[in-house]
DNA sequence: GCTTTGGTCAACCATTTGGTTGAATAACGA
DNA sequence: TCGTTATTCAACCAAATGGTTGACCAAAGC
């Protein structure tokens, strides 16, 4: 239970981080790469990735002076884990989740 | 695509919302009645009623004097759906997320 | 009619947030 | 070694957030 709801949903309430989490979805980025699409310094990208950092969304390795960011499942995990207390409302779209999942993700 | 990620998860950011909304998922109640549990003023979880009513996550109906707060289904799902195009992550908890609805809910 | 109950509104306050700039640090390439 | 590239740090700013209090309004109840 080391993840705090609080930050992750936080970090997932801006919609620059959602945006820098929809990028790495497709390939792990180095910061600067992260901050070229952003009409925003890279100081308040690089601020951006510390809070999804804090929170557990992404992580951040270093390699020679380049940093790479990549997704983390087990924040989203979490909160996913979380909004499934409702499953009430979360059950009605187990269906859309499958189509969702045999359209999108190759079956390879 | 009415739902606008910002203000949910914003407001799902909050642990006083988050308690608020899983009082609810067990019934509808009055303002009042929501605010009791709360060491903070009815005027504090009037503003967090409002957040949430805002981001789409209850409905407020009132009857007479009484301001009747209930769950709306649709922000939730929207918010579930956004973290479904993180399929990958999410994939994974699909089986958690079978047990979790088996156990949990009452096949009638 | 009054008084109580249920809830919001307005003004205020401290803290946090999301951005800026400029300087600093670290690692590469020539 | 020197300049360039990658990234963070520190200080600052405006705006938003989460809380307070006290006045206010509307619907019951007596």
């Amino acid at each position: 239970m080391s993840h705090d709801l609080d930050l992750i949903f936080a970090a997932l309430s801006d919609p620059t981080r959602r945006a820098i989490l929809e990028m790495l979805l497709e390939d792990d980025m180095a910061v600067t790469d992260v901050a070229e699409p952003f009409e925003m310094s890279l100081a308040a990208i690089s601020k951006h990735l510390g809070i999804l950092t804090r929170a557990g969304l992404i992580v951040q390795e270093k390699r020679g002076r380049v940093k790479w960011c990549k997704l983390d499942p087990s924040a989203i995990r979490a909160s996913s884990v979380w909004m499934q207390g409702f499953g009430q409302f979360v059950e009605l779209d187990l269906d859309g989740l499958e189509r969702f999942l045999a359209q999108e993700l190759p079956q390879d």
